[in-house]
DNA sequence: AGCGTATAATTTGTATACAATCTATATGGA
DNA sequence: TCCATATAGATTGTATACAAATTATACGCT
C-alpha cells in the first residue's frame, strides 16, 4: 500500500508501461514508440517538431525512436520540398495494421483500471485528477521561472 | 487536456518527475538518485536487494545508482562479514543534510498538488487510485501468466 | 570435502529522457 | 545580394529502465 499521491501516480506511470510492453512485445515495439505512431496516425503528414508539441517529449529522444522506426519500415518520411528542414511522417502498411490492434488492446486495457468503481467515483476522480495536472503544471512553471532567475543573477 | 486515463497517469509522472529535479538539480542528484537515497535513510544499513524490494525497480539500474552515489560519497557501502555476497548501504553526513530539505520540499509540493480540491475530492481520489493501481497490479499479473504460457509452448 | 543450486551484485546491450551543441535551411532587413 | 537570426533535425554525453548473461559467495546434500 502507498500513501503519498507522488508515489501512486509514479507507480502508476510505471505500471502502465510494463503492461503496455507486454502488449507491445509480441509486434516489437516499445511503448514510446507506440506514442509516436498513434500520433502520426492521428495527424498523417505531421512533421517531429509537431509530434513534439502532441507528446510533450524531447527532440533528440524522438530523433533517435524515428530513426529506429523508419528502419523497421514502420513509418516512411519525407521530405518537404518547400521547406527542406521540414519532414513529413506517415505510417506504412504494415505499422497501420498493427497500431489498430493495439490501440484496442489499449482501450480495452483501459476499461480495465476502473473495476469496482462507481461512475460518481470514476468521475470525481477524473476531475481531481485533471486539477491536479494543471496544478503541476503551474508548479513546474514557477520552479522554471525562479531558475532561470537564478540563472541571471 | 488529456482525456484518457493513461494519458493523465503518464502525463502527471512525467510532470511530477519534471519538478523534482529541479528541486535536485542544485544538489547535483537526479529523482532516481533522490528515491534510492530516502530509502536508505528509512531503513539504514539495508541491502541493495531490499532497496529493490521497496522501490520496485530493476538490479541493474540500482547497481548503476549506488555506484554513482558512491563516488559521490552520498553513500557508504560495507560488505557483510557474515555473508559477503551482502553490503549495507548507510548515508554520509553530506547526503543526510541535502535529503531532509529536500523531502520537506517534496511535501510542500505534494501539498500544493491538490489546491482547489475539497477534502472529500481528495479522499476519493486516493481511494479511486489505490483501487485502479490494484487493478493495474492484477492485469500485469495476468500478462506475464499469457506470457510465461506462450512461451512454455 | 565436493558438487549442484540458489542468491546478491555487476556487467552488457538496447531504448529511452533530457541538456547542450551542431548542421542545414529559411527568412527578414540593410 | 549579404548577413544576422530563427528554426527543424541530428548528434553527443549522462543517467535511467530493463532483459540477459556473468561473477562471486553461500547453502544443502551426499
Amino acid at each position: 500500500m502507498i500513501e503519498s499521491f507522488c508515489d501512486m501516480i509514479n507507480k502508476s506511470a510505471l505500471l502502465h508501461k510494463r503492461i503496455m510492453t507486454r502488449v507491445l512485445q509480441k509486434y516489437e515495439l516499445t511503448y514510446a514508440q507506440f506514442q509516436v505512431l498513434k500520433t502520426i496516425q492521428d495527424h498523417p503528414g505531421l512533421s517531429a517538431k509537431e509530434v513534439l508539441i502532441y507528446l510533450d517529449t524531447d527532440k533528440a529522444t524522438l530523433s533517435g525512436i524515428l530513426h529506429r522506426l523508419e528502419k523497421s519500415v514502420m513509418i516512411h518520411r519525407k521530405i518537404d520540398p518547400n521547406d527542406r528542414r521540414l519532414m513529413h511522417l506517415h505510417l506504412t502498411h504494415k505499422s497501420e495494421a498493427i497500431i489498430n490492434a493495439v490501440k484496442e488492446q489499449e482501450e480495452t486495457c483501459e476499461k480495465k483500471l476502473t473495476k469496482g468503481l462507481k461512475n460518481r467515483e470514476i468521475r470525481i476522480f477524473q476531475d481531481a485528477f485533471q486539477t491536479i495536472i494543471n496544478n503541476q503544471n503551474e508548479q513546474l512553471k514557477e520552479r522554471i521561472k525562479e531558475w532561470e532567475e537564478t540563472f541571471n543573477e
